[in-house]
DNA sequence: TGTTCGCATTATCATAGACTAATGCTTGCA
DNA sequence: TGCAAGCATTAGTCTATGATAATGCGAACA
């Protein structure tokens, strides 16, 4: 059984982000392990040798460490736990989706496969949690789906909003009052590259302007084109 | 914020049964302690320390602990996370209650407050949980309910089981084959104290012949006594 | 080609919680 | 009254996880 610990340097290899024009199974450099984890480097150094030793990563001094098979495999257990519970406190105790990702943070940690199970039936098998992010089946690895950041989506286009990025109960407040929840459905208006920002009209609420990083925040799936 | 492993030593000094005759507010030998939480006396000693520092128990050498009224605050807090989560697994996910105590002793610890009162408000403000055993309100002591043992009561008196003490889940699965759970009335038939035993007749299902340990761990409320 | 800067690594230390083994009280009994 | 038995305490060690500080490697730039 993996600590709490180790649970969370796992979860947290999975979900970074590789670097640009990198595939996900290149090495991730240790500062940003220690980054992600708010740990000193040393630290995130000598985690790293001990997840090497008992085989959930490949360790490569001064390159980088990245998941191993078995690694992976946990990894994408813990999110399975993750997400299911946030779905779960939101869809059964009517928490807010912006408060969900820290209590699930601990959850994850104590709940039994059992249990996790039970939650999974009553919700009857989600495929994303409340930020639309995809839940992994018990076994195998998630199905890919190709979404459209909002600050690449062209002129035109009508989106439907499938996935929150950013965690922060700010953000994810400032995206719920202006409908930009999974699920619903907007129309990009302009773009306007000199102020750094995108406008967009959601269905049912006022229209909107972004900065494209938080715009980059909001992945959606491209509904239909401009003409 | 107490450590689990705080919180553990904290709910199992609560629900150490006083020595015979005397009051819970006597001292609990170390020994009981260490043999409470299986850990050796040696790391009883030093964890009492601690917790003594911490303002949690008073704590008098060769003497024993008592819980401070910090303590006691603490415990009840902890007893209550556990036995609402106890009386949820059961109640909206559908566990057996001889597996919930294992499950709720891991989730006690990872719950938030926010969560509780979700869960509370969700159960309708129960007072007890699955086995019977009184749920702690948010502040303040649990109600004192005086219960008789099963095994004390009287031939011919009609009960009601109303808590069942022992969280095995061996004794719980037997239980519950028999009618033994909380809300099933009995009959008691006859006491053999040269067999250590005590036969009684469940409403609704066959009469039954306990040993009267066995029958020490079934509490009752009596609704009627022998003529 | 050499030097410097940024990052990684090593070394040392701290804390919580556990263990074992050795020592020390205290009490009851002869 | 004195001593043995039974607990309790102390002392020293271990593991997991963190920190800080000092050292070391390597890549980019002059």
């Amino acid at each position: 059984m993996p600590t709490p610990t180790v649970e969370n340097y796992l979860k947290a290899l999975y979900v970074q982000p590789p670097a640009p024009g990198q595939q996900p199974t290149e090495l991730i450099p240790m500062g940003q392990v220690a980054e992600a984890m708010r740990v000193s480097p040393g630290t995130a150094t000598s985690m790293m040798k001990t997840l090497a030793e008992a085989g959930l990563v490949e360790y490569e001094p001064r390159a980088g460490v990245r998941l191993s098979e078995r690694g992976l495999a946990l990894a994408l257990q813990i999110l399975r736990r993750h997400r299911l519970i946030e779905q779960f406190l939101v869809q059964v105790l009517g928490l807010d989706w912006s408060e969900v990702h820290d209590e699930a943070e601990e959850l994850e940690h104590a709940i039994s496969d059992k249990v996790l199970e039970r939650i999974d039936l009553l919700l009857g098998h989600p495929d994303t949690d409340p930020h639309g992010d995809p839940i992994p089946p018990s076994h195998g690895q998630p199905a890919h789906v190709e979404l459209t950041p909002l600050s690449l989506a062209e002129v035109g286009a009508q989106v439907t909003v499938a996935r929150v990025l950013d965690q922060q109960p700010d953000f994810l407040n400032f995206a719920h009052q202006h409908g930009l929840t999974p699920g619903s459905r907007l129309t990009v208006l302009a773009h306007q590259p000199a102020a750094d920002a995108i406008t967009c009209q959601p269905e049912g609420a006022p229209s909107l302007t972004l900065g494209t990083a938080a715009a980059g925040k909001i992945l959606t799936l491209i509904e239909q084109t401009a003409s």
